[in-house]
DNA sequence: AGCGTTATCTTTACAGCGACAAGATTGTCG
DNA sequence: CGACAATCTTGTCGCTGTAAAGATAACGCT
């Protein structure tokens, strides 16, 4: 972790704080983040990370926006492998939406179960809105509304935050390909048009 | 808040705490949660908690137990005024979900978002398993199975804590009534035979 | 009633935290 | 080459949670 420095500068200081910063927060956790640990990881004094971030909210914002970046290629990579058709794009996303919070609990709990980032900041607000955007999108793609949005948000987010939070056991305990299927069904429950 | 108190002994010390926990929870969320500033708020050194609660975690613990039980009051209250037939008394229980993420939206994270209490604290864990209960027996008089309670639960949830955190603008912006209404057909589409 | 024991609460102390200010070092640009 | 700005370090402050030791009150037993 702690990267070895001859110079007195950094060089990179910024991206090694934010992968610092991500260890420290899947190793601890959002409540018991602390700045000076990640300093420490990063092998630099407490007060570095000042100049490059402000305060502990501000690198905790910018790893929120980073997360809903990673969030967006997770559904990506789901939408890559799956049948082009729009149902079928919407289910590979919701199952993304889920793979997502269950790889990485912790940031997936700083973007969407803390008050830690500052969600006013225009880099994070418009990472934030960037996911928002293509699930509604790909709802519509479907033929569904807002409310319809509301919905599937719902359904993959309820499914996302108890299984990350190991709750759930009933599915949990399922073998792997079975829960992908019994996801799925789940998710497409909450589609438009299938009420 | 500081109560006043003549005596040395407080009388009721744990149940004053409790009181001041909610109330700086509610104040401060989880995160800045304090129990130096709970102390100050009833009146009582900094140290007093200890032979209470053993530790922060301990009063946190507590605090999300008595959490669960009123989270199923919540729950029961609209039972109450619901019809009587098991679909309707599972709408309602998932209404009484959603009014309890929305009243107490702090307490709701501790709960459900949070690492700080004990959750195999023997207490709290039968809290929070009857709560899971009460849904497990709901969700079998309308003929579901455990998947199906995760189904019912899942869209309770992410209704819940997306509202909680002030997403889903496309339902929080509806009038009252209209909001009633789409959350209790959101919440149906994820009844066991309705897919 | 009186005395010892225990429960409850306070005081004091310590290490870790985030934020701030001041100083040291280095890169940049005139 | 020299001044300036950016970057990083050191030191300090008030806050936190926890632990230990002391003060006070309640309880139980004789």
């Amino acid at each position: 972790m702690a990267e070895d420095r001859r110079t007195y500068h950094h060089g990179d200081l910024r991206a090694a704080l934010l992968r610092a910063a991500e260890e420290e927060l899947q190793a601890s956790g959002v409540e018991a983040f602390s700045l000076r640990q990640v300093a420490r990881r990063a092998g630099v004094s407490h007060a570095a990370p000042t100049h490059h971030f402000g305060d502990a909210r501000g690198l905790l914002t910018a790893l929120a926006a980073e997360g809903f970046h990673r969030f967006l290629a997770a559904q990506s990579l789901r939408e890559a492998r799956a049948d082009p058709a729009p149902a079928a794009q919407l289910t590979a996303a919701g199952l993304g939406y889920v793979d997502f919070a269950m790889e990485r609990p912790a940031l997936f709990r700083l973007m969407f179960g803390s008050d830690r980032p500052d969600f006013a900041d225009p880099v994070l607000n418009e990472a934030a809105t960037a996911a928002y955007r293509h699930l509604r999108d790909q709802v519509a793609e479907v033929g569904g509304d807002e409310v319809a949005a509301a919905s599937v948000w719902a359904m993959a987010h309820g499914l996302a935050d108890l299984l990350s939070n190991g709750r759930l056991r009933a599915i949990l305990s399922l073998p792997e390909a079975a829960r992908q299927d019994v996801l799925a069904a789940l998710l497409e429950r909450a589609f438009p048009g299938s009420g």
